[in-house]
DNA sequence: CTTATTAGGACTAAAATGGTACTGAATCCT
DNA sequence: AGGATTCAGTACCATTTTAGTCCTAATAAG
């Protein structure tokens, strides 16, 4: 189905991490050996992390990286965003005009639908919630496409 | 951020289309003809949704593709399943126990949980909705995570 | 038995992903 | 000032995934 990268998901534990030891400063190293991922990748995501304005660095001798606002203000979509980039779902969401059924297609406008209807979901589930997966502590999330259909999985089906 | 690939793009096209048509038996020729998508794509396309059952088909003169179904009781999560398969959110979704963090790692099963919702909401999703683009025909979803929090992203700001 | 059409699978090319390495810049400490 | 520490930027490579093609076999109609 659809798939996180690892790289966002070595993203969303090295930022849950952050997160549970309160402000703490942490080194790219000591991510990197709390963790078990290679430095060069924890490296490579926090600098990502740091361009997106997730966590903010500081550098030189004593340096490191800390989140740049509270847990509950970085969601999930925010980590999308940062490590995977704003990827358009369909290729005509990208290059328009290019398809050649255009008139008769109204599929790509579903599908781009869909999509920005599950980043908002996302933007709204916060690394808090992602940190504690214990039973239960993932929130719901109300996906909004249109206004014709209400549809809801329910939690006891998870 | 997610994304679907471009051949489940060109299935939803291409399901869209037998559903117009009635009962309509199209060959991949008349279906390639048609989207402008290349012939051996389109057979491959086919081909997969053969194999899941999504479509059926005649072979020999006088062959071709129609639903198995009836458009409506297709959905979006079929169509993502059909093409891309029951791709895991995270490595370790896949392969348990070969992470390290285990215990103290509780992103992982948080993604899956984000999955799981998106996969049961986009279940609810037709395919007669995916194929009625037009302002706000695509329906509402409602993705239920957990119980604690309810989210929503109005219609009119998509 | 010839023609139309799908089934299956092997194969190739291109792109994305994951991971590494190197060089430079900022900060701290002595 | 000088050295050590740590982040920044970028280029690079290897592997995997994705997209697309092609060929042969099977099936059905006329």
């Amino acid at each position: 189905m659809l798939r996180i990268s690892k790289l966002t998901d070595y993203a969303t534990v090295l930022l849950a991490h952050l997160a549970d030891e309160g402000a703490g400063q942490r080194t790219a190293v000591e991510l990197a050996e709390w963790s078990k991922i290679g430095l060069p990748t924890v490296s490579k995501v926090l600098k990502e992390l740091q361009r997106a304005g997730l966590v903010v660095s500081t550098r030189g001798a004593r340096g490191g990286y800390s989140l740049a606002r509270p847990a509950a203000a970085i969601s999930a979509a925010d980590i999308l965003d940062a490590v995977e980039g704003p990827l358009g779902l369909t290729e005509c969401s990208i290059h328009p005009g290019q398809c050649g059924l255009e008139s008769d297609c109204r599929v790509g406008r579903s599908w781009q639908r869909v999509n920005m209807a599950i980043h908002r979901a996302l933007a709204d589930l916060r690394l808090t919630d992602l940190a504690n997966a214990e039973a239960d502590a993932v929130p719901e999330v109300t996906v909004r496409l249109g206004s014709r259909i209400a549809i809801r999985a329910r939690p006891e089906s998870l």
